[in-house]
RNA sequence: GGCCCCGUUGUGUAGCGGCCUAGCACGCCGCCCUCUCAAGGCGGUAGCGCGGGUUCGAAUCCCGUCGGGGCUACCA
């Protein structure tokens, strides 16, 4: 938390003050999230905590024809398991309810008959058709290409001969004769001028308001005093400021005018926004690839902000504490797998191993490895060994690959790579050597099958390590890379591994 | 086409006129450690898009240029 005296927290303020500071997360619940958007969620989270403000969540369901409540749920559960918390929003309520747009369609149309009343937006009849074929032309003529302005001055009876005709009007609202200029946080001062400056679409012709009316009208009435989003929604903003005055101007709204900061765009493969088609974009594959909540939005802060210091791995609460929208890069960042799961495993190896154990169990299970009720023992086993694995995961899912063997009922599953490869009629000295030491040692433990095996390996046939150890290992684990091996053999515990030797040692006579 | 934004190694960034023979991280290469794989340690590779200014001095400021991106719907 910070009491706001940072010199760029000044700034930032403006004249809001700490605790009033008020943002939201207001994403459109179609398909699945996606990591550019929940990184935008994480910055305004980080700028409302940074503050002791309030972050909202709302929902923008203004597209019945693509919003779903499976997203809409999806949504919800994706900001849970992140771990991003919300003081206002659809499921916790507030003072400002309801907050699905879907659920505020009276306080649009409300609102678009003020507009339409005072003057500030008129009715437009053009036709698609007509607005194509003028939008054509003027592109033709090296002209900006926005809405002409036609349907602005209309008298009654040119009015009426539309209404003759059976056209239904669009509400478009009426823009400024002068340039609009505004200060963005990251970028500085941006101006628009008004030949570039169109008057747009509020409500649609057959009466739904249209996302440019519905966003501006929630963050005016809910008093949102920043808006942190995309760079892809810079170039509407002096548009959207438009309205904003003219909302106060009407008396729908009161209070300053909210101050935007506009984030880089996340890109992936070829340097394109990176889209909800994009299956590198989807925040449930990285959640089933098994990436940790912390570790998935440290790596998301990365992308544009740096806490500096040479410090690249922190916490939430971290970020919030020095989260400075101005430092925010204005460029647009590539989202880099491998460096998110170098993060991701940083962050692994942070837990504790108990922490650790009960994150892999679900993986565990969804790949049966465990049973859906983990009996306690194979729970103990997995503590024990945790620690094994820890600094070799990058994420969750590889516990499968890894402790799988140690959990395997009879024979274990063989990479057929590693049998061909290893388990040769070469190797059956050795795992011949390895099954008497094992059998015959007094106490099991880590120190004392290390030690049998290398004096009967390496002493006593003059192996290697590397060629002593690996038919073991294969033999045991049934892959050529694994835990540490002695380590793993004294969980596995002597029967198990006696009987594997025993099982491999079948395999290569034959 | 028009408007807007952006431009430091392959990637993410530090840098805010001298501390920069440009730092850090990921990646990549090599070495060490070593029962495999990792982790860890050490070392290496590679960058201020270009051209003009301003200045004693520019990665840092200005202009231009080139390049990239976004927007340009009765989608959000």
């Amino acid at each position: 938390m910070t009491d706001g005296s940072g010199s760029s927290d000044a700034f930032v303020l403006g004249d809001v003050a700490p605790g009033d500071v008020r943002v939201r997360y207001s994403p459109s619940p179609t398909g699945n999230p996606h990591v550019g958007v929940i990184r935008t969620a994480l910055y305004n989270s980080a700028f409302a905590r940074h503050f002791g403000g309030t972050f909202v969540f709302r929902i923008e369901d203004t597209d019945a024809a693509r919003d779903s409540e499976e997203s809409y749920e999806a949504m919800l559960e994706a900001m849970r398991w992140l771990g991003l918390s919300w003081d206002e929003g659809p499921d916790v309520g507030g003072p400002y309810e309801p907050y699905r747009q879907s659920l505020r369609h009276e306080i649009y149309t409300d609102v678009a008959g003020t507009l339409l009343e005072t003057g500030q937006a008129y009715h437009c009849y053009c036709t698609p058709e007509e607005l194509d074929e003028r939008r054509e032309a003027a592109r033709a003529a090296g002209k900006p290409s926005g809405y002409d302005g036609r349907c602005r001055t209309l008298t009654q009876s040119q009015i009426e001969a539309y209404r003759d005709e059976g056209r239904q009007p669009v509400l478009r609202l009426r823009m400024p004769d002068e340039a609009v200029t505004f200060v963005d946080l990251i970028r500085g001062e941006i101006t628009v001028d008004q030949f570039n400056l169109f008057d747009y679409v509020l409500v649609r012709a057959n009466g739904q308001p249209l996302y440019p009316l519905v966003n501006p009208v929630d963050d005016a009435l809910m008093g949102i005093t920043h808006v942190l989003r995309g760079e892809d929604l810079l170039s509407s903003t002096p548009r959207q400021l438009v309205l904003h005055r003219a909302l106060r101007e009407i008396g729908v709204a009161s209070g300053p005018l909210p101050r935007f900061a506009h984030l880089p765009l996340v890109t992936g493969e070829g340097n394109r926004k990176l889209s909800k088609r994009d299956p590198e974009s989807s925040l449930a594959l990285y959640r089933e690839r098994g990436f940790l909540p912390e570790g998935l939005l440290n790596y998301l802060a990365l992308l544009g902000w740096s806490i500096g210091e040479d410090r690249e791995v922190f916490s939430l609460e971290e970020m919030a504490e020095a989260f400075d929208v101005t430092r925010v890069n204005s460029n647009a960042a590539r989202f880099d797998l491998r460096k998110a799961e170098a993060i991701n495993g940083a962050w692994l190896r942070r837990l504790s191993p108990d922490d650790l154990a009960a994150r892999m169990v679900p993986y565990l299970q969804a790949a049966g490895v465990l049973p859906a009720s983990v009996p306690d023992e194979a729970m103990e086993l997995l503590r024990a060994a945790t620690p094994l694995v820890q600094e070799r995961m990058t994420a969750l899912d590889e516990a499968v690959g890894m402790l799988g063997f140690l959990f395997a009922r009879g024979v274990v599953p063989f990479d057929e790579d590693a049998v061909v490869k290893v388990l040769t009629a070469g190797a059956r000295p050795a795992l011949a050597a390895a099954r008497d030491g094992l059998a015959a040692l007094e106490k099991w433990n880590t120190e004392a099958i290390e030690s049998t095996l290398r004096s009967a390996l390496v002493d006593g046939l003059g192996l290697k390590p590397k060629h002593a150890f690996g038919p073991v290992r294969v033999a045991v684990t049934g892959r050529r890379v694994s835990p540490p091996l002695f380590e793993s053999l004294e969980l596995l515990g002597r029967e198990r591994t006696l009987a594997r030797l025993d099982a491999a040692l079948g395999r290569t006579s034959a």
